[in-house]
DNA sequence: TGTACATCAGTGAACGCGCGTTCACTGATGTAC
DNA sequence: TGTACATCAGTGAACGCGCGTTCACTGATGTAC
């Protein structure tokens, strides 16, 4: 009971030094660094501020003692990496699961919410889609596996693009999709999006058509040869 | 003559020791600095590569001799980004001139030409629209001028789309497009065009539709309501 | 034609900074006897 | 119950590195007289 009422202050506390965690709770550091990590992406708009000296400063803690729980910088970023994607992964299902019970309505909810997630959370999104850019791009054509209970990228990927392709398929099934290669079409939907992502998060200035979920609507409609019942 | 003739070796000799401009030539090295940002960032995949001392142990220079010609890294970067926007624009004019004198092939070609130049210069292409990731990021957001004779980013996005709008209203002329709103569907077409190129380099792996030509084809056809006369 | 001088096109050494990483250590706390 | 000890969860100082930037300088070359 104490332990889940009584929380304590697992943060920084006010001189900006961390308390030390009890004996056999020392794993909690690992959490705390990677949320530090994922405060710090927040907060300067990229990756490239996740150093080891940031995160321990961001922590409260002494760089060294980041040894004890992640190898290196780049296994702090993969680390962040699996929470990002389950994150999305939760986000979408959410949105998709709160959309009237149509297949094209649950089509294009689930891909208003991948497209607003990504404009909400720009750092992120970037962190997990266009690589650690320096070193882990090259990691990134590799399945390289990721966190402690994470995924490679590419099986998240084909994941996500599994997700659409039976949300599509539900569509044809329904008569709502003339759609005669789901694939191909599922691929050209994950590709527009990301493409809408990035393109506007590049150039926010940019006289972008709005409402952006309108925007989306279209997109997939067409791409996925939605077809409504005359 | 002699001058186009015999052509000095404007790069490191042996020593990897660059011979001094003559009097009078001393600008040329701020195209040799541009060219050797642009080698690194070919042979490292990005633009973090691209720091002052670096680029001059490219050029084969001390480094303090880079403040003569560029105020700082990020105006070298600029300077490339500048150059790399009027590559990227003139091979898609070259494509769609050398494209059959038909609207729709002219449109296809262009948009080709643009993922292919993407896919071929994957880290030139991130320079130019992933932004400078860091400090260069928020300056993407204002329209900063870029170059000696650069446009703003935002300019240039402008141009393509513009470029982009006209090719598809040729196509509505032509009563071979059945777009209501040429500008939104435009849009739609460069944001699949960049999430093509985008994701397709970030996940390299991945089994993606083949050849990407077709792919493209079929993503325009369908975006810019493309209807082949019966 | 000769020579002093200004200018141009750079150089070399040095600075302070933040970084990743190492090393020996410290001090609280649970456990065996 | 008391106490020695092992273990856990970290710390602090130091290293070498590459970075941007500054400063005073150098040496070739064109130009004025």
């Amino acid at each position: 009971m104490e332990r889940t009422t009584v929380q304590p202050t697992k943060g920084a506390d006010v001189s900006g030094r961390r308390q030390r965690n009890a004996r056999g709770e020392g794993s909690r550091l690992t959490d705390d660094i990677v949320q530090g990590a994922l405060a710090l992406i927040d907060r300067t708009n990229g990756a490239e501020a996740v150093t080891l000296r940031a995160v321990a400063r961001e922590v409260g803690i002494a760089a060294p003692s980041i040894y004890a729980h992640f190898a290196d910088r780049d296994a702090i970023v993969l680390a962040v990496t699996a929470r990002l994607f389950d994150d999305l992964t939760a986000a979408i299902t959410a949105a998709m699961d709160a959309a009237p019970d149509d297949p094209v309505e649950r089509l294009v909810a689930g891909c208003q919410e991948y497209v607003r997630y990504g404009l909400a959370n720009e750092a992120r999104y970037r962190v997990l889609f266009s690589g650690g850019r320096s070193a882990a791009a090259g990691d990134y054509c590799k399945p390289v596996t990721i966190g402690p209970h994470g995924r490679p990228v590419l099986e998240f990927g084909a994941e996500a693009l599994a997700e659409l392709d039976h949300s599509i398929e539900e569509c044809v099934r329904a008569g709502l999709s003339a759609s005669t290669d789901v694939l191909a079409d599922s691929t050209a939907v994950w590709v527009a999006l990301h493409g809408t992502v990035t393109l506007r998060a590049a150039l926010r200035a940019f006289p972008w058509p709005e409402p952006v979920e309108d925007f989306v609507r279209q997109l997939v409609l067409r791409l996925a040869k939605v077809t409504r019942p005359a």
